[in-house]
DNA sequence: TAGATTGTTAATCGATTAACAATC
DNA sequence: TAGATTGTTAATCGATTAACAATC
């Protein structure tokens, strides 16, 4: 077969497969279904079945998918089979989360260096590391072989501290602060901000005392 | 015109206008076209006219879009101008962090009780809530009008929170934490799991040394 | 008036779903 | 073998983009 391009929608819903995955690993189950996978998932299991047959034959006609070796495969095509180090610029309360978060981040992918601006920050400890000032990113991000920046300054710094990790060299950009970031085509960036979640959650609100479902306009 | 249903993807991007319209307002910008907030955001023009059209007329020909008008008018469609409250369960890094963006949730969105299932958190001081403990929820909500569940707690517990905030009678909820929740039709529930994008940006790095935009699968 | 830009229809593009032969 | 379920093609559905008359 020829190289053919991905669509982002397929790509998102792999960590997503995954999740559930590893959730059914935990629970000693071997096998399961592009059906199963569907109804845990709110998905047509034609999906699940198309968007897994991209990347391979994982599947046996008439069984279904073995757990195990669908969760390896699926950490081989998000390159989770490899290290892969972060950095984080902003040591406030949701970059103190994130660092902790670590554990979640299964195995491979680890957060490795901590940054802020703050001289009153440097130096402090957030779960093992020792924060860094700021002008120690761009040899760090070579060091420590650095690939991805996650971004948890406000958001008028924002654009500020991607330049920096641009500058450094890294491939991807995981941007918290609520704004739009500009970085050449060749860094990778993503999103992560829950702000737009919340408010577009308002919208799908009931008036208080209301009961249908529709969302209409008139 | 008669009723229509408004896609998921226009609304979510109504935040993001609504963001970038704001730094316009911040630095006093009054018109802009589809044109302009296309280039700032990377989105088609046509697209942006069209969400923008499935809510009202808001543009003057030849002219563009009023910033503070259409600013006005998002907020409407998004129920903003009217108060909004919050909970959140989960008093943890992440939970702290939120409590404290509060000030991003402009005006009427805001967190307004803060609850945790571990005794030894109950009665902390989260920029200026005091924490509650979970047998307190049900009647808080009712009395505080609280529509929107927020869930930080880990992925094992997440199920049993978003449960009492059902019963609680909320009509939102926005789970963080790395898990497909089952709740009833009627409740409308949003992810907000950064380690979704987290893995889905690993997929995108090129392997070092690699130069090429394209992803391939052969 | 001439230039700009909207609101909207029609055309295009892409993603989801249904259906089914292959086969475990 | 009979039942189940994949991988894949074709059909459907929905979202994005182009084009342009209306009009500021």
């Amino acid at each position: 077969m020829k190289p053919f391009k991905i669509s982002e929608a397929v790509v998102r819903r792999l960590p997503v497969y995954l999740q559930v995955l590893n959730d059914l690993h935990m629970r000693d189950v071997q096998t399961v279904s592009s059906q199963e996978l569907g109804n845990k998932l709110d998905l047509n299991p034609a999906q699940i079945r198309k968007d897994l047959a991209y990347f391979g034959d994982f599947g046996r006609k008439g069984i279904g998918y073995d757990v195990s070796y669908l969760i390896e495969k699926i950490r081989q095509i998000l390159k989770l089979d490899q290290p892969l180090n972060v950095g984080l610029v902003g040591a406030g309360n949701l970059g103190r989360a994130l660092c902790n978060y670590n554990t979640y981040l299964k195995d491979n992918m680890k957060i490795t260096a901590v940054f802020d601006a703050h001289p009153s920050m440097v130096g402090a400890s957030i779960n093992g590391l020792s924060v860094l000032p700021m002008d120690k990113l761009q040899e760090t991000v070579a060091e420590r072989n650095i690939r991805i920046g996650i971004i948890t300054v406000p958001a008028v710094e924002a654009q500020n501290v991607a330049d920096r990790f641009v500058d450094a060299g890294v491939a991807g950009i995981l941007n918290f602060a609520p704004t739009i970031l500009r970085v050449p085509d060749h860094v990778r960036i993503h999103y992560a901000d829950f702000t737009t979640e919340l408010l577009s959650l308002a919208y799908y609100l009931e008036k208080e005392g209301d009961d249908e479902d529709e969302t209409v306009v008139d």
